[in-house]
DNA sequence: CGCCTAGTTGACCAGGTTCAACAACGGTGG
DNA sequence: CCACCGTTGTTGAACCTGGTCAACTAGGCG
C-alpha cells in the first residue's frame, strides 16, 4: 500500500536523479498536493482536466482509436514515466491511457505543478527535456512503423522496451559496466504488441515465432529473454541514442 | 535576396505572433547573431552542432534512413517552423533535413538562443510549446501510419498539410470567419508523399487516383485543390485539434 | 532534338489480414 | 476435486492490399 506522502517522494526521487535541486525546490515539490491510485490491468486512466500523473510502478500505454475501431498504441510508459507531461503545456489536449499491468500512479494537480515550474528554472528545463524525448521516441516509432518490415519492427520495439526497462528498474546485482540484463518481465499480450506494431494479432504471433526461430528471443508468459542483444539490435536496426537515457553516452 | 538582419526580424515576428514580448526580450532576440541560407530543392541541410534554424520560406522535411536504404520522412516543415528546436534541449542529437522546395533559412547559434531562453521565461515557455506540439504531431503520424489504410492515410496527410498551410501563409483576401482556402501549392512529388506515408511510389500514385476518382482532391503539378474539406476530413478521420494552431478553437 | 524527371499503367508476387477452429491455461463455482 | 468458462496463444486456408519490375507517357529544359 502506497501512502500519500510517498507520491511526492517518488517525484522528488525522479527529479533528483536528473537534476541537482536546491533545498527550496525540494520543499516546493514536497508540498505539492498529491494522491495515489491503484490500477488493475486494462483499466483506463480517468483524468480530470487538471491532473498530471507519474507511474510509481507498472506499465501503461497511450492509445487512440483509429479507422474502424482499432486501438492504436502510441506509447508505452514504465515505472518513473510521466505519461502526460504535455498537459502542463497544452491544456486543451488529453490522450487516453490504460494500464497494461497492475499499476500504482501518483496524481498531481497540473496547475500546482505548473506553479512550481514557474519558480524553478531547473524543473522547467527537465520538463522540456521530457517533452523533447517524447517527440524523439514518437519519431522513431514513425520510422519503425512505416520504414521497417514486420520482423525488424517487432525486434525494434522489444529492443526499446528492454533498454528502457534497464534504465527504469534499478539493476539487480550487476556490477558497473556489466552486460545488460537479458531477461525481462513484459506484461504485454500479443494483442497489445500488435496494436503497437500496427499488425494483426495473428501476424504478430507469426512474427514472434520467426524471432524465436532465429533464436533472437524467447517470449512466453510475459517473460522476455534476449540471449544476444547485439544480434537483435542488428536485426532491428536499433540504436538506443534516441532514448536519451543518459546525459552523454561516452562512446570513446 | 534576404538581408541578414531580416533573419532576426522573422524570428521576432514569429515570437510576437505567439507571445507578448517585453522590450528587453525583443532587444535580446534582435541582437542574436544570425545569418541566412538559400537552399534549392533536394539540398540537404548541413548543420554544425550549434545551429538552430527557422524556415523563412519554403518546405523541408525531416527524415531518416530505414531498413534497406529507404528514406522515411518523419516530419514536414513549412514557413515559420523551427524544425530542430529540440537541439536546444537535446544537444547530442541531430536529425537530417532536406529542402523540398527552394527555401530560405535563418540560422541561429543554439548556444546564443539558449542564453536568451535562460533570461526570458516567456520564450522558454514557447519553446516548450513547440516541443509539445512536435510530439503530438508525431504521435498523430503514428496513428495515421499504423492505424489507417492507405487511402485514409494519404487523405489525413493532405488535410494536415492544408490546415498547416492555412495557418502558415497569411490568408489572401479572406474575411474573418470565412471558409478556408481550397487550393494549395504543395511542392511534393509522389515519391515524397510515398516516403512520408510508408508506401511505394507506385502505390501512392494509385491512392491519389482513388482520391481523385472520389472527387476528394485534385492534385497535379504541385497544386492541390480540396473541393470539400469536410468530406476529405471525414474520409481521413482528421481532427485538426492535435496541431494546436490556435490557442482555443471556438467551435461553438 | 534529346535527355531527365515525374507520373502512369499492367502483370505478377509477397506480406499481412481475416475467418475459423483448436490448444493451453488459470480461475471459478458446484 | 472436477467441470466449466474466458482469455491467450497457435494453426491453416482463402483472400486482398500493397510491393516490385518493367515499360511507357508527358513535360521541362538545355
Amino acid at each position: 500500500m502506497i501512502r500519500s506522502d510517498l507520491t511526492n517522494e517518488a517525484l522528488l526521487g525522479k527529479l533528483r536523479q536528473n537534476l541537482r535541486l536546491e533545498a527550496w525546490e525540494e520543499a516546493l515539490v514536497a508540498a505539492l498536493p498529491a494522491h495515489d491510485a491503484v490500477m488493475v490491468r486494462d483499466q483506463p486512466v480517468m483524468l480530470d482536466a487538471d491532473t498530471v500523473f507519474l507511474v510509481l510502478d507498472g506499465w501503461l500505454c497511450g492509445y487512440q482509436m483509429a479507422g474502424d475501431g482499432e486501438r492504436q498504441i502510441k506509447s508505452f510508459h514504465l515505472t518513473g514515466d510521466i505519461p502526460n507531461v504535455s498537459r502542463l503545456i497544452l491544456p486543451g489536449y488529453a490522450s487516453q491511457y490504460t494500464a497494461l499491468s497492475p499499476c500504482h500512479l501518483a496524481l498531481f494537480r497540473a496547475s500546482a505543478l505548473k506553479e512550481v515550474c514557474q519558480k524553478s528554472v531547473a524543473i522547467t528545463g527537465y520538463v522540456s527535456r521530457l517533452l523533447a524525448i517524447e517527440a524523439r521516441i514518437a519519431q522513431e516509432w514513425i520510422v519503425n512503423l512505416a520504414g521497417r518490415k514486420s520482423v525488424a519492427r517487432a525486434a525494434h520495439l522489444l529492443c526499446e522496451l528492454a533498454v528502457r526497462l534497464d534504465a527504469a528498474v534499478p539493476k539487480q546485482a550487476s556490477s558497473p559496466g556489466q552486460a545488460p540484463n537479458s531477461g525481462y518481465v513484459i506484461p504485454l499480450t500479443q494483442t497489445d504488441l500488435g496494436d503497437a506494431l500496427g499488425l494483426s494479432t495473428v501476424h504478430t504471433n507469426r512474427v514472434l515465432q520467426e524471432l524465436r526461430a532465429q533464436h533472437l528471443i524467447t517470449f512466453a508468459a510475459g517473460h522476455l529473454v534476449i540471449p544476444d542483444r547485439e544480434r537483435l539490435a542488428a536485426v532491428a536496426g536499433f540504436d538506443p541514442a534516441y532514448l536519451h537515457l543518459k546525459a552523454a553516452p561516452v562512446t570513446a
